[in-house]
DNA sequence: AAGCTATGACTCC
DNA sequence: TGGAGTCCCTAGCT
């Protein structure tokens, strides 16, 4: 049989016949076959190909030989000329792909106009003037409350302490506290929920009952900053008393458990709205909820607020107009909706987007501006609320693919900024830092579009989508894969010490194993996280062990 | 050390 | 409309 590979799908592993005794069965299969030999030979002149000998075929008299040629081609595009992949901690491209980071064909990520280097790039999207009142009200009343003048911002750009593998999935939501500065809360893939506090660094608890799975969205009530509210996948809210553990449910969208994915709920965006005592959170099909916190039943009817079947994954109340509701999901939309009159269809705001919206968030202290993350690779800023909103005031173009194994993306504002410009994302595409692949957590300026700073460690060589700016301190929470870490800026930070184990808990199943043979562990003990190409990624959590292995 | 797999959006037919 | 197939930088385990 001839081979009928298609040329999409060109193998890694070609069978050679000597004779040509076989006639392909039609011409499309020979013109295909003509193309794969145009291809190899072309190719052999600058890749090498190894010719492997492994058997025979044919009839009694005369075996002929097959060959295998073990051609390299692309990982990606199946075709040979060029290779996908890292060189050393440089990922190269495949060119025969639209651009990584802006999606756009012509160039690859490398030399990519929006390539994050000194600044990113920005769109800015045709800005009309309105004369409209509400602007104008806006301008009178409101753009006086926002400074002019940025304050200077401070980044927290050092580890100041972490857990390693605290969870035993992976990391999808993070809280801090509303009142007790130290304490932030982690919700896992796996529905367990961890409370740590971070400057006594061994204080740390892990709720592993209240959720079967993902915790999306975790929100204190505002009332008893004891209780935290979370909505999961599971399609359950719970309310858990954080001194105790002991949580209540209520709500379950699936009261009868398992019935095939066509019935199962999930929920995932929740806000709190305390104002009318509310707790809002949306499911996968599409449906806002509404349970009230005081008698902590569910309150009226399910309305459908985005296309119906479709996943609906940010809430946000805003914050000084708690009744403005801006809700966003797979449906590529993010909507804003009054409370007040709210019925199916009846959203104030639509705002589109090319693809899903990751996350949506009022401007933290006015309301006034609004940020989406989508999986277009883009963040979008909408300056005025009361503006034109049929198109965002700027586009950011920024790498945080959607990537079905990691933890959606979402940029979040910083709430100490007065100028409400500072946002935070964690980055996708790596960066070669001294020969080390990084994934840096990228603060920027929405207004401009210019990238603040870029913070990354060495230890830390997996992607951190989930990130957290703390409400009154400087400070930087960052999930990353199972680990936790807490950022501080680099004078306020106190250096970790080497064998410091205060600062550095290192948890689950490879400690272990490493730990038994930790005396072979000695001739790595020169690693000081730089001094390789893109490390192995198990190398991610060995930080207190490499640290604790320098000895003298 | 290579291979497996958890898993989700999107496109195509 | 829905099912099958595809998919570029995952992370962790065997």
């Amino acid at each position: 049989m001839a081979p009928t590979t298609r040329r999409t799908s060109f193998p890694k592993v070609l069978i050679e016949k000597d004779s040509d005794s076989e006639q392909s069965s039609s011409d499309e299969e020979q013109e295909e076959e003509e193309m794969l030999v145009e291809e190899e030979n072309r190719v052999a002149e600058n890749v090498k190909i190894k010719k492997l000998e492994v058997g025979f075929v044919g009839n009694s008299k005369g075996k002929t030989p097959i060959t295998l040629s073990l051609q390299k081609v692309c990982k990606v595009c199946k075709k040979p000329g060029h290779e996908a992949g890292f060189k050393g901690a440089t990922y190269i491209d495949c060119p025969m792909k639209p651009c990584f980071l802006c999606k756009t064909p012509g160039h690859t990520t490398l030399n990519c106009p929006h390539r994050v280097s000194t600044e990113h790039g920005v769109v800015p999207a045709p800005r009309r003037k309105t004369t409209k009142p509400l602007e104008y009200v806006f301008e009178r009343q409101l753009r006086h409350a926002i400074p002019l003048i940025k304050p200077k911002c401070v980044i927290p750009d050092q580890v100041h302490c972490a857990v390693i593998r605290y969870h035993s999935r992976r990391v999808t939501s993070l809280e801090f506290h509303p009142t007790k500065n130290n304490i932030l809360l982690s919700g896992d893939k796996k529905g367990q929920i961890g409370v740590w506090d971070f400057e006594k660094v061994y204080e740390k608890v892990v709720y592993g009952t209240i959720h079967s799975c993902l915790v999306n969205t975790m929100k204190f009530n505002p009332r008893n900053d004891c209780m935290v509210y979370s909505a999961s996948s599971d399609g359950t809210i719970s309310c858990t008393d954080l001194e105790t553990g002991i949580s209540s449910s209520p709500m379950n969208l699936n009261p009868d458990g398992w019935q095939g994915p066509n019935t199962w709920k999930m929920l995932y965006g929740m806000d709190v709205n305390c104002e009318k005592g509310l707790v809002l959170v949306a499911d996968n099909f599409g449906f806002l909820h509404l349970v009230d916190m005081r008698s902590n039943h569910r309150n009226g009817d399910a309305v459908l607020i985005h296309k119906k079947g479709s996943k609906v994954v940010g809430i946000h109340c805003n914050p000084l107009q708690p009744d403005i509701l801006l809700t966003c999901g797979n449906d590529h939309y993010a909507r804003i909706w009054d409370l007040r009159r709210l019925e199916a269809g009846s959203s104030l705001c639509n705002l589109e987007h090319k693809r899903v919206v990751n996350s949506a968030y009022f401007s933290p202290i006015s309301g006034n501006k609004i940020l989406t993350t989508s999986q277009d690779n883009r963040l979008r800023i909408w300056d005025s609320i009361f503006g034109n909103m049929e198109s965002p005031s700027r586009e950011i173009v920024h790498s945080h693919d959607f990537n079905r194994h990691l933890t959606p993306f979402k940029a979040e504002w910083d709430p100490k900024d007065s100028s409400e410009s500072l946002a935070v994302v964690g980055r996708y595409i790596s960066e070669n830092f001294n020969g080390a692949a990084l994934h840096p957590i990228d603060f920027i300026d929405i207004s401009t579009g210019q990238l603040v700073a870029e913070v990354m460690d060495p230890n830390i060589t997996t992607i951190s989508p989930v990130n957290k700016l703390h409400p009154r301190d400087d400070i930087l929470a960052t999930g990353s894969s199972r680990s936790l870490f807490i950022w501080k800026p680099r004078e306020r930070a106190e250096p970790i010490e080497e064998k410091d184990e205060r600062k550095i808990i290192v948890y689950g199943k490879a400690e272990k194993k490493r730990g038994k043979k930790k005396g072979d562990d000695s001739d790595e003990s020169d690693d000081d996280g730089f001094s390789k190409l893109k490390k192995p990624k198990s190398k991610q959590t060995e930080w207190k062990l490499a640290r604790c292995s320098k000895k003298g």
